[in-house]
DNA sequence: GTCTATACTAAGATAGAC
DNA sequence: GTCTATCTTAGTATAGAC
């Protein structure tokens, strides 16, 4: 992935060329963002989270100066790590969704602390409200350009609204990522994106076919 | 509303013949509910529950002895005031659905109180998991069922499993109402399950048109 | 950079007067 | 049933030694 050389270097960059500072940046937001996702923002507690990095609660201090800092460290941290698209790679739309879904299989840490923090922030005077509301502004954005670009290439099922189908799509994402958090058994998030997408997309060669997901979950999405 | 009957007599019923009390511990379960689903639960306070209830914390834990008994108390009550279908004015399940998605939006509180516990119970030792791991697993066997009913009178669209839209439609009906709760002006989760029904369902008969909602809207789900 | 020590606030829970 | 008072624990944040 060239997320890790892209990462070590902003972490280098953010905090000067120290090397060990940056190690201990990096054990810390792993820590932070193992207990607020699993206790929430508001819940989580700086000595646990400095327990869990294994220093004390003042040197985590030292680091992040307050809870609010550490929260919006952890968000950035976090979408560093976000799968990376190769746009040759994975050529439709559909295809990167899926792919991307596929990827979040794998970090389902991750995924917990996105699904709690959204709905925690869904609530006045949350640090990472303005976060999520941009993020969804964006997403919404996105989407509507990509199934707007489907539908002109006479991709999109009849009657399909774009900027709908980006609604749908997102609340279905957010929402089997919920389910598959309370029960990995019930749903697997990317088949259930593979079934929507059916629905709305008419030209079958768009969606990645059984076989390219199963061999993206042995090999990972993006091939060297 | 049939509910408000209802309720007052289990209350009642489950308090024993004390109106004063059981007007009390209503008080508590709305402040309650609007606490908690601002904050959640780990991060709610009794002392502000107290409060917003206009009386001491030393009341509220002699109704409710502990933390965890207010939030089963609460879930409960929630339980109780949602929108009680009646099946002679509402034939078909997508109008059952949708009957209730709009239903809710005269309640935000109560959804933004689910969502938010939703995502919050998807941690470890929450003391709602297992209610919301039991809820999902019942919807998704209802959903189920209605889907394969429909599927039996010809109205599903070839290809669509009963069992795959079941956990599709909870999983974005719960997605959008988090999309909802951060940016109402981005989307109605009324209007968000009838295209989703539109895409699944094939008799256009079934959904609930445009007037329909409009109606509702106006004059409540249910008429007398 | 990292630590110990501590200030200050607030949490859930309990005891006992009325 | 309702209250005041208090116990015990835990939270964020800060000061200052090394």
């Amino acid at each position: 992935m060239t997320t890790t050389d892209a990462r070590s270097a902003n972490e280098r960059r953010a905090r000067g060329p120290y090397a060990k500072s940056a190690e201990r940046r990096v054990a810390i937001l792993d820590a932070a963002t193992e207990v607020f996702a699993e206790r929430g923002w508001r819940a989580a507690s700086l000595r646990q989270i400095a327990e869990a990095a294994g220093i004390s609660l003042s040197t985590l201090q030292h680091h992040f100066p307050s809870k609010v800092d550490l929260l919006h460290a952890t968000m950035t941290h976090r979408d560093e790590h976000r799968f990376e698209r190769d746009p040759g790679a994975l050529p439709s739309f559909p295809q990167i969704v899926v792919g991307q879904a596929v990827a979040n299989e794998g970090v389902p840490r991750l995924i917990q602390l996105y699904s709690v923090l959204t709905a925690e922030s869904a609530t006045a005077e949350h640090p990472a409200r303005p976060y999520f509301a941009q993020r969804f502004a964006n997403l919404r954005g996105e989407y509507a350009a990509e199934f707007e670009a489907l539908g002109g290439a006479g991709a999109l099922r009849e009657g399909v609204e774009p900027a709908t189908a980006a609604a749908l799509l997102i609340g279905l994402w957010d929402g089997v990522q919920l389910q598959w958090l309370h029960d990995p058994n019930a749903i697997e998030p990317a088949e259930a994106l593979v079934a929507f997408l059916g629905l709305v997309i008419d030209d079958e060669a768009l969606l990645p076919s059984a076989a390219q997901r199963a061999r993206w979950r042995r090999e990972g999405v993006v091939s060297a």
